[in-house]
RNA sequence: CGGGAUGUAGCGCAGUCCGGUAGCGCGUGCGCCUGGGGGGCGUGAGGUCGCAGGUUCAAAUCCUGUCUUCCCGACCA
Protein backbone atom coordinates (compact mmCIF):
# COMPACT_ATOMS: atom_id res chain seq x y z
CA UNK A 1 0.00 0.00 0.00
CA UNK A 2 1.00 3.57 -0.99
CA UNK A 3 2.60 5.65 1.57
CA UNK A 4 -0.24 7.90 3.18
CA UNK A 5 1.28 10.54 4.83
CA UNK A 6 3.21 13.38 3.08
CA UNK A 7 7.09 13.24 4.71
CA UNK A 8 8.34 16.17 6.54
CA UNK A 9 11.18 17.08 4.08
CA UNK A 10 8.57 17.23 0.95
CA UNK A 11 5.83 19.50 2.68
CA UNK A 12 5.73 20.18 6.11
CA UNK A 13 2.32 22.12 5.95
CA UNK A 14 0.95 19.03 4.38
CA UNK A 15 2.83 16.23 6.64
CA UNK A 16 1.12 18.35 9.49
CA UNK A 17 -2.57 18.05 7.81
CA UNK A 18 -2.03 14.39 7.13
CA UNK A 19 -0.66 13.32 10.30
CA UNK A 20 -4.27 14.86 12.00
CA UNK A 21 -6.16 13.35 9.41
CA UNK A 22 -4.51 9.85 9.39
CA UNK A 23 -3.97 9.37 13.25
CA UNK A 24 -7.91 10.70 13.27
CA UNK A 25 -7.52 13.40 15.54
CA UNK A 26 -9.59 16.12 13.79
CA UNK A 27 -11.74 17.20 10.73
CA UNK A 28 -12.90 20.35 9.57
CA UNK A 29 -15.98 21.00 9.92
CA UNK A 30 -19.14 22.11 8.06
CA UNK A 31 -18.15 25.89 10.18
CA UNK A 32 -15.45 27.78 8.63
CA UNK A 33 -12.56 27.42 10.87
CA UNK A 34 -14.48 25.26 13.26
CA UNK A 35 -12.90 21.72 13.71
CA UNK A 36 -14.50 18.76 14.92
CA UNK A 37 -12.36 16.63 17.51
CA UNK A 38 -11.91 12.97 16.97
CA UNK A 39 -12.03 10.70 19.88
CA UNK A 40 -8.36 10.02 19.11
CA UNK A 41 -7.63 13.27 19.45
CA UNK A 42 -9.96 14.17 22.35
CA UNK A 43 -8.65 11.52 24.32
CA UNK A 44 -5.25 12.82 24.44
CA UNK A 45 -7.02 16.41 24.89
CA UNK A 46 -8.49 14.70 28.11
CA UNK A 47 -5.10 13.65 29.56
CA UNK A 48 -3.98 17.28 28.99
CA UNK A 49 -6.49 18.19 30.96
CA UNK A 50 -6.49 16.25 33.84
CA UNK A 51 -3.28 16.59 34.40
CA UNK A 52 -3.10 20.19 34.34
CA UNK A 53 -6.31 20.41 35.89
CA UNK A 54 -4.70 18.25 39.22
CA UNK A 55 -1.97 20.60 39.05
CA UNK A 56 -3.98 23.69 38.97
CA UNK A 57 -5.99 22.31 42.07
CA UNK A 58 -2.76 20.84 44.02
CA UNK A 59 -1.85 24.96 43.77
CA UNK A 60 -5.33 26.00 45.06
CA UNK A 61 -7.00 26.91 42.56
CA UNK A 62 -10.74 25.71 41.84
CA UNK A 63 -12.83 25.20 39.40
CA UNK A 64 -16.23 27.51 38.17
CA UNK A 65 -17.92 28.33 35.03
CA UNK A 66 -18.73 31.49 33.35
CA UNK A 67 -21.45 32.57 30.48
CA UNK A 68 -20.22 32.24 26.59
CA UNK A 69 -21.60 35.78 26.18
CA UNK A 70 -20.43 39.06 26.79
CA UNK A 71 -22.90 41.97 27.05
CA UNK A 72 -20.81 44.45 24.78
CA UNK A 73 -20.85 47.50 27.59
CA UNK A 74 -19.13 44.85 29.56
CA UNK A 75 -16.40 43.80 27.10
CA UNK A 76 -15.62 47.55 26.55
CA UNK A 77 -14.47 48.00 29.92
CA UNK A 78 -11.02 47.37 29.65
CA UNK A 79 -10.23 48.97 26.87
CA UNK A 80 -6.99 47.95 25.64
CA UNK A 81 -8.63 44.70 25.71
CA UNK A 82 -11.11 45.04 23.98
CA UNK A 83 -9.74 47.00 21.57
CA UNK A 84 -7.27 43.91 21.10
CA UNK A 85 -9.84 41.54 20.26
CA UNK A 86 -12.70 43.72 18.48
CA UNK A 87 -11.57 42.49 15.30
CA UNK A 88 -12.38 38.94 15.66
CA UNK A 89 -14.92 39.16 18.12
CA UNK A 90 -18.69 37.28 16.63
CA UNK A 91 -21.44 39.23 18.31
CA UNK A 92 -24.74 38.39 18.92
CA UNK A 93 -27.51 40.73 17.76
CA UNK A 94 -31.05 39.00 17.06
CA UNK A 95 -32.66 36.23 19.23
CA UNK A 96 -34.96 34.55 17.38
CA UNK A 97 -35.69 33.51 13.40
CA UNK A 98 -38.56 32.79 11.56
CA UNK A 99 -39.85 31.29 8.77
CA UNK A 100 -38.92 33.30 5.73
CA UNK A 101 -42.23 34.59 4.05
CA UNK A 102 -40.40 34.79 0.70
CA UNK A 103 -38.84 31.65 0.70
CA UNK A 104 -41.20 28.54 1.55
CA UNK A 105 -39.24 25.85 4.23
CA UNK A 106 -36.56 28.56 4.67
CA UNK A 107 -35.68 30.34 7.89
CA UNK A 108 -34.55 34.28 8.23
CA UNK A 109 -33.53 36.03 11.52
CA UNK A 110 -36.36 37.87 12.50
CA UNK A 111 -35.95 42.08 12.14
CA UNK A 112 -37.99 42.38 14.89
CA UNK A 113 -36.20 40.27 18.04
CA UNK A 114 -32.73 42.25 17.66
CA UNK A 115 -30.93 42.74 20.86
CA UNK A 116 -31.77 45.60 22.38
CA UNK A 117 -27.86 45.29 23.70
CA UNK A 118 -25.66 43.19 21.30
CA UNK A 119 -23.69 39.88 22.81
CA UNK A 120 -20.35 39.38 22.27
CA UNK A 121 -18.85 35.75 22.23
CA UNK A 122 -16.48 35.34 24.14
CA UNK A 123 -12.94 35.48 22.76
CA UNK A 124 -11.26 35.27 26.69
CA UNK A 125 -13.76 36.13 29.92
CA UNK A 126 -12.08 38.75 32.03
CA UNK A 127 -15.16 40.94 31.30
CA UNK A 128 -17.54 38.63 32.66
CA UNK A 129 -15.82 37.36 35.41
CA UNK A 130 -14.11 40.71 36.70
CA UNK A 131 -17.49 42.03 36.25
CA UNK A 132 -18.49 39.00 38.30
CA UNK A 133 -15.34 39.64 41.08
CA UNK A 134 -16.58 43.46 41.93
CA UNK A 135 -19.61 41.38 44.08
CA UNK A 136 -17.44 38.04 45.33
CA UNK A 137 -14.42 40.64 46.67
CA UNK A 138 -15.37 42.94 50.28
CA UNK A 139 -11.92 41.99 52.37
CA UNK A 140 -8.50 41.10 51.94
CA UNK A 141 -10.36 37.91 53.74
CA UNK A 142 -11.67 37.19 50.45
CA UNK A 143 -8.60 37.51 48.86
CA UNK A 144 -6.36 35.65 46.69
CA UNK A 145 -9.32 34.41 44.74
CA UNK A 146 -8.09 31.69 42.43
CA UNK A 147 -10.80 30.34 39.85
CA UNK A 148 -10.07 28.43 36.69
CA UNK A 149 -12.56 27.57 33.89
CA UNK A 150 -12.19 25.26 30.91
CA UNK A 151 -14.31 26.57 28.40
CA UNK A 152 -14.63 27.19 24.09
CA UNK A 153 -13.38 30.49 23.26
CA UNK A 154 -13.87 32.53 19.85
CA UNK A 155 -11.49 34.45 17.97
CA UNK A 156 -12.99 34.86 14.29
CA UNK A 157 -9.29 34.09 12.61
CA UNK A 158 -8.81 34.83 9.10
CA UNK A 159 -6.73 31.52 8.22
CA UNK A 160 -7.22 28.85 10.58
CA UNK A 161 -4.82 25.51 10.65
CA UNK A 162 -6.60 22.62 12.84
CA UNK A 163 -5.26 22.93 16.51
CA UNK A 164 -3.22 25.38 15.82
CA UNK A 165 -4.96 27.98 14.90
CA UNK A 166 -9.11 27.20 15.10
CA UNK A 167 -11.91 29.83 14.99
CA UNK A 168 -13.50 28.11 17.84
CA UNK A 169 -10.98 26.09 20.41
CA UNK A 170 -10.87 24.80 23.87
CA UNK A 171 -9.21 26.23 26.78
CA UNK A 172 -8.59 26.25 29.91
CA UNK A 173 -8.64 29.79 31.71
CA UNK A 174 -7.38 31.32 35.10
CA UNK A 175 -8.51 34.43 37.09
CA UNK A 176 -7.43 35.49 40.06
CA UNK A 177 -7.37 38.10 42.52
CA UNK A 178 -5.03 39.13 44.87
CA UNK A 179 -4.24 42.18 47.75
CA UNK A 180 -0.54 42.69 46.57
CA UNK A 181 1.27 43.02 43.46
CA UNK A 182 4.26 40.88 44.88
CA UNK A 183 1.46 38.33 45.36
CA UNK A 184 0.26 38.71 42.07
CA UNK A 185 3.42 38.86 40.20
CA UNK A 186 4.41 35.25 42.37
CA UNK A 187 0.86 33.57 40.77
CA UNK A 188 1.76 34.33 37.75
CA UNK A 189 5.21 33.08 37.42
CA UNK A 190 3.74 29.87 39.69
CA UNK A 191 1.34 29.09 36.93
CA UNK A 192 4.14 29.59 34.41
CA UNK A 193 6.41 27.08 35.84
CA UNK A 194 3.56 25.06 35.68
CA UNK A 195 2.99 25.35 32.33
CA UNK A 196 6.75 24.79 31.85
CA UNK A 197 6.24 21.64 33.62
CA UNK A 198 3.51 20.25 32.08
CA UNK A 199 5.18 20.83 28.65
CA UNK A 200 8.41 19.12 29.57
CA UNK A 201 7.61 16.41 32.05
CA UNK A 202 4.48 15.59 30.15
CA UNK A 203 4.37 16.52 26.75
CA UNK A 204 8.19 16.19 26.86
CA UNK A 205 8.21 19.45 24.55
CA UNK A 206 10.79 21.37 25.83
CA UNK A 207 10.04 25.24 26.42
CA UNK A 208 12.01 28.54 27.18
CA UNK A 209 10.34 30.28 29.69
CA UNK A 210 10.29 34.38 28.97
CA UNK A 211 8.47 37.30 28.71
CA UNK A 212 6.67 39.00 26.03
CA UNK A 213 7.91 42.36 24.42
CA UNK A 214 5.35 45.19 24.90
CA UNK A 215 4.27 44.67 21.17
CA UNK A 216 3.53 40.62 21.61
CA UNK A 217 1.56 41.39 25.38
CA UNK A 218 -1.79 40.69 25.71
CA UNK A 219 -4.15 43.50 25.21
CA UNK A 220 -4.79 44.76 29.15
CA UNK A 221 -2.10 43.26 30.56
CA UNK A 222 0.83 44.50 32.02
CA UNK A 223 3.37 42.13 31.72
CA UNK A 224 2.95 38.49 29.75
CA UNK A 225 4.85 35.56 30.84
CA UNK A 226 4.92 33.12 27.68
CA UNK A 227 6.20 29.51 27.08
CA UNK A 228 8.14 28.74 23.89
CA UNK A 229 8.78 25.56 22.16
CA UNK A 230 10.57 25.46 19.17
CA UNK A 231 8.67 22.47 16.13
CA UNK A 232 10.20 20.69 14.18
CA UNK A 233 10.83 22.93 11.02
CA UNK A 234 12.36 25.25 13.34
CA UNK A 235 9.45 27.37 13.46
CA UNK A 236 8.66 28.63 17.64
CA UNK A 237 4.97 28.01 19.42
CA UNK A 238 4.07 29.64 22.02
CA UNK A 239 2.09 27.53 23.91
CA UNK A 240 0.73 29.47 27.04
CA UNK A 241 1.03 32.17 28.73
CA UNK A 242 0.49 33.45 31.81
CA UNK A 243 -0.33 37.60 32.31
CA UNK A 244 0.42 40.22 35.27
CA UNK A 245 -2.67 42.53 34.65
CA UNK A 246 -1.66 44.42 37.56
CA UNK A 247 -4.88 46.52 38.41
CA UNK A 248 -6.23 47.67 34.67
CA UNK A 249 -9.17 45.08 35.32
CA UNK A 250 -10.25 46.01 38.89
CA UNK A 251 -10.01 49.88 37.55
CA UNK A 252 -12.14 49.05 34.69
CA UNK A 253 -14.46 46.64 36.80
CA UNK A 254 -13.93 48.52 40.09
CA UNK A 255 -12.96 45.52 42.01
CA UNK A 256 -11.45 47.24 45.51
CA UNK A 257 -11.13 45.22 48.95
CA UNK A 258 -10.91 46.37 52.39
CA UNK A 259 -7.50 46.22 53.60
CA UNK A 260 -6.20 45.06 56.81
CA UNK A 261 -6.03 49.17 57.88
CA UNK A 262 -9.74 49.35 56.78
CA UNK A 263 -8.68 51.22 53.44
CA UNK A 264 -9.67 50.56 49.82
CA UNK A 265 -7.58 48.72 47.65
CA UNK A 266 -8.11 47.66 43.65
CA UNK A 267 -7.07 44.64 44.05
CA UNK A 268 -4.30 43.18 41.92
CA UNK A 269 -4.97 40.67 38.89
CA UNK A 270 -3.44 37.60 36.91
CA UNK A 271 -4.73 35.67 34.01
CA UNK A 272 -3.41 32.39 32.48
CA UNK A 273 -4.21 29.57 29.42
CA UNK A 274 -3.33 27.44 27.83
CA UNK A 275 -5.22 25.70 24.55
CA UNK A 276 -6.26 22.73 22.17
CA UNK A 277 -3.15 24.51 20.76
CA UNK A 278 -0.93 22.22 22.74
CA UNK A 279 -2.34 19.22 20.38
CA UNK A 280 -0.64 21.10 17.78
CA UNK A 281 2.50 21.40 19.65
CA UNK A 282 2.65 18.16 21.06
CA UNK A 283 2.20 16.41 17.21
CA UNK A 284 4.77 18.82 15.83
CA UNK A 285 7.39 18.19 18.27
CA UNK A 286 7.99 14.48 18.21
CA UNK A 287 5.88 12.57 15.36
CA UNK A 288 7.68 11.27 11.77
CA UNK A 289 7.06 10.32 8.76
CA UNK A 290 4.95 6.87 9.64
CA UNK A 291 2.78 9.09 11.63
CA UNK A 292 1.69 10.19 15.08
CA UNK A 293 4.19 9.67 18.32
CA UNK A 294 2.68 10.37 21.67
CA UNK A 295 5.02 10.71 24.98
CA UNK A 296 3.44 7.59 27.36
CA UNK A 297 2.12 10.01 30.11
CA UNK A 298 -0.17 11.35 27.54
CA UNK A 299 -0.93 8.32 25.04
CA UNK A 300 -4.82 6.93 25.59
CA UNK A 301 -3.96 3.58 25.22
CA UNK A 302 0.30 3.11 26.18
CA UNK A 303 0.55 -0.52 24.86
CA UNK A 304 -1.36 -2.51 22.31
CA UNK A 305 -1.33 -6.32 21.93
CA UNK A 306 -1.43 -7.73 18.36
CA UNK A 307 -1.67 -11.61 17.90
CA UNK A 308 0.71 -13.08 15.58
CA UNK A 309 -0.84 -14.38 12.79
CA UNK A 310 -4.38 -13.95 14.65
CA UNK A 311 -5.24 -15.05 18.31
CA UNK A 312 -5.92 -18.47 19.53
CA UNK A 313 -6.44 -19.79 22.81
CA UNK A 314 -2.66 -20.20 23.60
CA UNK A 315 -2.14 -16.59 22.70
CA UNK A 316 -4.79 -15.23 24.59
CA UNK A 317 -3.73 -16.70 27.46
CA UNK A 318 -0.24 -15.37 27.77
CA UNK A 319 -1.78 -11.70 26.22
CA UNK A 320 -4.36 -11.66 29.36
CA UNK A 321 -1.74 -12.51 32.12
CA UNK A 322 -0.03 -9.56 30.61
CA UNK A 323 -2.54 -7.02 30.26
CA UNK A 324 -3.38 -8.22 34.01
CA UNK A 325 -0.07 -7.41 35.15
CA UNK A 326 0.53 -4.19 33.33
CA UNK A 327 -2.33 -2.92 34.75
CA UNK A 328 -1.55 -3.56 38.16
CA UNK A 329 1.24 -0.80 37.22
CA UNK A 330 -1.24 1.47 36.22
CA UNK A 331 -0.55 0.64 32.39
CA UNK A 332 -3.23 1.35 29.51
CA UNK A 333 -3.36 -1.71 27.63
CA UNK A 334 -5.29 -2.89 24.40
CA UNK A 335 -5.36 -6.88 23.03
CA UNK A 336 -6.19 -6.43 19.51
CA UNK A 337 -8.30 -9.73 18.40
CA UNK A 338 -9.62 -8.39 15.22
CA UNK A 339 -9.14 -11.54 13.06
CA UNK A 340 -10.00 -9.40 10.48
CA UNK A 341 -6.96 -7.77 9.78
CA UNK A 342 -3.69 -8.42 9.28
CA UNK A 343 -0.68 -8.10 11.89
CA UNK A 344 1.41 -6.37 8.92
CA UNK A 345 -1.57 -3.60 8.76
CA UNK A 346 -2.22 -3.05 12.19
CA UNK A 347 1.18 -2.43 12.67
CA UNK A 348 1.31 0.15 10.35
CA UNK A 349 -1.72 1.38 12.01
CA UNK A 350 -0.86 1.38 15.44
CA UNK A 351 2.22 3.21 14.13
CA UNK A 352 -0.38 6.24 12.37
CA UNK A 353 -2.05 6.38 15.93
CA UNK A 354 1.39 6.94 18.19
CA UNK A 355 0.79 3.68 20.67
CA UNK A 356 4.44 3.95 22.60
CA UNK A 357 4.97 0.65 23.01
CA UNK A 358 3.42 -2.63 20.99
CA UNK A 359 4.12 -6.21 21.52
CA UNK A 360 3.82 -8.97 19.44
CA UNK A 361 2.93 -12.41 20.69
CA UNK A 362 2.84 -15.21 18.12
CA UNK A 363 3.42 -19.08 18.26
CA UNK A 364 7.35 -18.88 17.37
CA UNK A 365 7.98 -16.58 20.32
CA UNK A 366 5.71 -19.01 22.76
CA UNK A 367 7.41 -21.72 21.96
CA UNK A 368 10.56 -19.43 23.16
CA UNK A 369 8.85 -18.32 25.98
CA UNK A 370 9.07 -14.43 24.74
CA UNK A 371 6.97 -12.16 23.07
CA UNK A 372 8.22 -9.81 20.87
CA UNK A 373 8.06 -5.66 21.79
CA UNK A 374 8.43 -2.59 19.62
CA UNK A 375 8.86 0.88 20.74
CA UNK A 376 7.07 3.70 18.64
CA UNK A 377 9.92 6.52 18.74
CA UNK A 378 12.77 4.41 17.61
CA UNK A 379 11.05 1.48 15.84
CA UNK A 380 13.38 -0.86 17.48
CA UNK A 381 11.88 -4.22 18.51
CA UNK A 382 13.01 -6.47 21.03
CA UNK A 383 12.64 -10.13 22.17
CA UNK A 384 11.31 -10.49 25.74
CA UNK A 385 10.85 -13.68 28.57
CA UNK A 386 6.65 -13.19 28.91
CA UNK A 387 7.91 -13.50 32.75
CA UNK A 388 9.37 -9.80 32.54
CA UNK A 389 7.09 -7.92 30.22
CA UNK A 390 5.04 -5.92 33.26
CA UNK A 391 9.02 -4.55 34.41
CA UNK A 392 10.31 -4.34 31.25
CA UNK A 393 7.47 -1.94 29.38
CA UNK A 394 7.21 -0.08 32.60
CA UNK A 395 10.94 0.87 32.53
CA UNK A 396 10.51 1.24 28.70
CA UNK A 397 7.62 3.63 28.83
CA UNK A 398 9.82 5.74 31.24
CA UNK A 399 12.58 5.28 28.53
CA UNK A 400 10.40 6.51 25.59
CA UNK A 401 9.49 9.00 27.79
CA UNK A 402 12.83 10.76 28.56
CA UNK A 403 13.73 9.59 25.18
CA UNK A 404 11.63 11.82 23.20
CA UNK A 405 12.48 14.86 25.52
CA UNK A 406 16.04 14.61 24.99
CA UNK A 407 15.72 14.48 21.36
CA UNK A 408 13.90 17.46 21.41
CA UNK A 409 15.68 19.19 23.48
CA UNK A 410 18.89 18.62 21.90
CA UNK A 411 16.97 20.04 18.50
CA UNK A 412 15.85 23.00 20.14
CA UNK A 413 19.64 24.06 21.49
CA UNK A 414 20.83 23.01 18.24
CA UNK A 415 18.32 25.71 16.74
CA UNK A 416 19.23 28.83 19.14
CA UNK A 417 22.03 30.65 17.20
CA UNK A 418 23.55 34.16 18.38
CA UNK A 419 23.99 36.70 16.05
CA UNK A 420 26.11 39.52 16.30
CA UNK A 421 24.99 41.21 12.67
CA UNK A 422 22.03 41.76 10.99
CA UNK A 423 23.25 40.10 7.77
CA UNK A 424 24.13 37.34 9.73
CA UNK A 425 20.67 37.11 11.83
CA UNK A 426 18.86 36.97 8.60
CA UNK A 427 21.27 34.44 7.06
CA UNK A 428 19.78 32.21 10.21
CA UNK A 429 16.08 32.74 10.25
CA UNK A 430 16.32 32.35 6.03
CA UNK A 431 18.26 29.18 6.87
CA UNK A 432 18.22 27.27 9.69
CA UNK A 433 15.70 29.15 11.07
CA UNK A 434 15.18 28.36 14.93
CA UNK A 435 15.56 30.69 17.57
CA UNK A 436 18.34 33.42 17.18
CA UNK A 437 19.54 35.22 20.42
CA UNK A 438 20.23 38.54 19.45
CA UNK A 439 20.94 42.30 20.51
CA UNK A 440 17.36 44.55 20.38
CA UNK A 441 17.45 48.09 21.58
CA UNK A 442 14.33 47.25 23.24
CA UNK A 443 11.63 49.99 20.93
CA UNK A 444 8.55 48.56 19.04
CA UNK A 445 9.85 50.60 16.09
CA UNK A 446 13.01 48.54 16.06
CA UNK A 447 10.99 44.85 16.51
CA UNK A 448 7.96 46.03 14.11
CA UNK A 449 10.87 46.84 11.43
CA UNK A 450 12.52 44.08 12.35
CA UNK A 451 9.38 41.74 11.50
CA UNK A 452 8.73 43.83 8.04
CA UNK A 453 12.42 42.56 6.93
CA UNK A 454 12.47 38.55 8.01
CA UNK A 455 9.03 37.86 9.32
CA UNK A 456 10.73 36.94 12.65
CA UNK A 457 9.46 38.27 15.55
CA UNK A 458 10.66 38.61 19.35
CA UNK A 459 9.66 35.42 20.96
CA UNK A 460 10.77 36.35 24.15
CA UNK A 461 12.87 37.45 26.97
CA UNK A 462 14.09 34.47 28.27
CA UNK A 463 13.49 34.53 32.41
CA UNK A 464 17.46 33.10 32.92
CA UNK A 465 18.41 35.50 30.52
CA UNK A 466 22.65 36.73 30.97
CA UNK A 467 22.84 40.88 31.16
CA UNK A 468 25.56 41.54 28.30
CA UNK A 469 26.36 45.21 26.91
CA UNK A 470 25.99 44.76 22.99
CA UNK A 471 24.23 47.00 20.31
CA UNK A 472 20.95 46.86 18.65
CA UNK A 473 21.23 44.52 15.72
CA UNK A 474 19.30 46.68 13.33
CA UNK A 475 20.10 49.71 14.88
CA UNK A 476 23.23 49.67 16.45
CA UNK A 477 21.84 51.46 19.78
CA UNK A 478 23.22 50.30 23.14
CA UNK A 479 21.38 47.11 24.48
CA UNK A 480 21.63 45.38 28.07
CA UNK A 481 20.75 41.46 26.31
CA UNK A 482 19.87 39.56 23.95
CA UNK A 483 16.05 38.41 23.30
CA UNK A 484 14.56 35.81 21.51
CA UNK A 485 13.72 35.81 17.75
CA UNK A 486 11.89 33.58 15.37
CA UNK A 487 9.73 32.86 12.86
CA UNK A 488 6.65 31.32 14.51
CA UNK A 489 3.79 29.64 14.08
C1' C B 1 -10.05 40.36 3.68
C1' G B 2 -6.74 40.46 -1.36
C1' G B 3 -4.19 37.00 -5.10
C1' G B 4 -3.90 31.80 -6.87
C1' A B 5 -5.70 26.87 -6.82
C1' U B 6 -9.54 23.29 -5.42
C1' G B 7 -14.33 20.51 -4.77
C1' U B 8 -16.41 14.06 -9.15
C1' A B 9 -17.78 6.74 -4.78
C1' G B 10 -15.12 6.16 2.14
C1' C B 11 -9.83 8.10 0.46
C1' G B 12 -6.60 9.76 -3.72
C1' C B 13 -7.53 11.21 -8.67
C1' A B 14 -8.86 11.33 -14.36
C1' G B 15 -12.76 13.30 -17.33
C1' U B 16 -14.11 19.93 -17.93
C1' C B 17 -10.53 23.24 -23.07
C1' C B 18 -13.87 20.73 -27.87
C1' G B 19 -21.69 19.66 -23.76
C1' G B 20 -24.26 13.65 -25.52
C1' U B 21 -26.05 11.18 -19.30
C1' A B 22 -19.35 9.06 -15.32
C1' G B 23 -14.27 6.24 -15.01
C1' C B 24 -9.38 4.57 -12.63
C1' G B 25 -6.40 3.17 -8.18
C1' C B 26 -6.83 2.17 -3.01
C1' G B 27 -10.48 0.84 0.39
C1' U B 28 -15.08 -1.97 0.86
C1' G B 29 -19.15 -6.93 0.59
C1' C B 30 -18.83 -12.17 -0.56
C1' G B 31 -15.81 -16.86 -1.72
C1' C B 32 -11.29 -19.51 -1.75
C1' C B 33 -6.01 -19.49 -0.92
C1' U B 34 -2.67 -17.15 2.42
C1' G B 35 -0.59 -15.51 7.18
C1' G B 36 6.22 -12.83 11.80
C1' G B 37 5.56 -5.46 8.39
C1' G B 38 0.09 -2.27 4.87
C1' G B 39 -1.33 -10.20 1.00
C1' G B 40 -3.13 -13.12 -3.82
C1' C B 41 -7.04 -14.68 -7.17
C1' G B 42 -12.17 -14.45 -8.42
C1' U B 43 -16.74 -11.82 -8.11
C1' G B 44 -19.98 -7.76 -6.48
C1' A B 45 -21.83 -3.15 -4.28
C1' G B 46 -21.16 1.95 -4.15
C1' G B 47 -21.59 8.71 -7.14
C1' U B 48 -28.80 13.50 -8.23
C1' C B 49 -20.13 15.26 -10.17
C1' G B 50 -19.84 21.15 -3.25
C1' C B 51 -24.54 24.00 -3.27
C1' A B 52 -28.18 27.40 -5.80
C1' G B 53 -29.73 29.59 -10.17
C1' G B 54 -29.20 30.20 -15.62
C1' U B 55 -28.13 28.81 -21.08
C1' U B 56 -29.37 24.28 -24.05
C1' C B 57 -33.16 19.15 -27.15
C1' A B 58 -29.14 17.68 -23.69
C1' A B 59 -24.61 20.25 -18.40
C1' A B 60 -19.49 17.08 -14.24
C1' U B 61 -18.31 20.02 -18.73
C1' C B 62 -20.63 26.64 -20.64
C1' C B 63 -22.45 31.29 -17.61
C1' U B 64 -23.69 33.77 -12.73
C1' G B 65 -23.80 33.57 -7.60
C1' U B 66 -22.44 31.14 -3.15
C1' C B 67 -19.83 27.92 0.21
C1' U B 68 -15.53 24.55 1.57
C1' U B 69 -10.52 23.28 1.71
C1' C B 70 -5.33 24.29 0.41
C1' C B 71 -1.12 27.72 -0.87
C1' C B 72 0.77 32.95 -0.79
C1' G B 73 -0.05 37.80 1.60
C1' A B 74 -2.31 41.05 5.61
C1' C B 75 -4.11 39.79 10.75
C1' C B 76 -3.50 36.65 14.93
C1' A B 77 -2.88 32.27 20.56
Amino acid sequence: MAKEIKSRSEDYSQWYNDIVRKAQLADHSAVRGCMVIKPNGFAIWENIKAQLDKMFKETGHVNAYFPLFVPKSLFEAEEKNAEGFAKECAVVTHYRLKNDPAEKGKLMVDPDARLEEELVVRPTSEAIIWNTYRGWINSYRDLPLLINQWANVVRWEMRTRLFLRTAEFLWQEGHTAHSTKEEAIEETRKILAIYADFAENYMAMPVIKGIKSANERFAGAEDTYTIEALMQDARALQAGTSHFLGQNFAKAFDVQFLNQNNKREYVWATSWGVSTRLMGGLIMTHSDDDGLVIPPKLAPTQVVIVPIPKPNEQIGEVADKIMANLRAKGISVKFDTDKKKRPGFKFAEYEMIGIPVRIGIGMRDLEKGVVEIARRDTKEKMSVPVDGVADFVANLLDEIQDNLFQKAVKFRDEHITKADTFDEFKEIINGKGGFVHAHWDGTTETEIKIKELTKATIRCIPLDNEKEEGKCILTGKPSTQRVLFAKAY
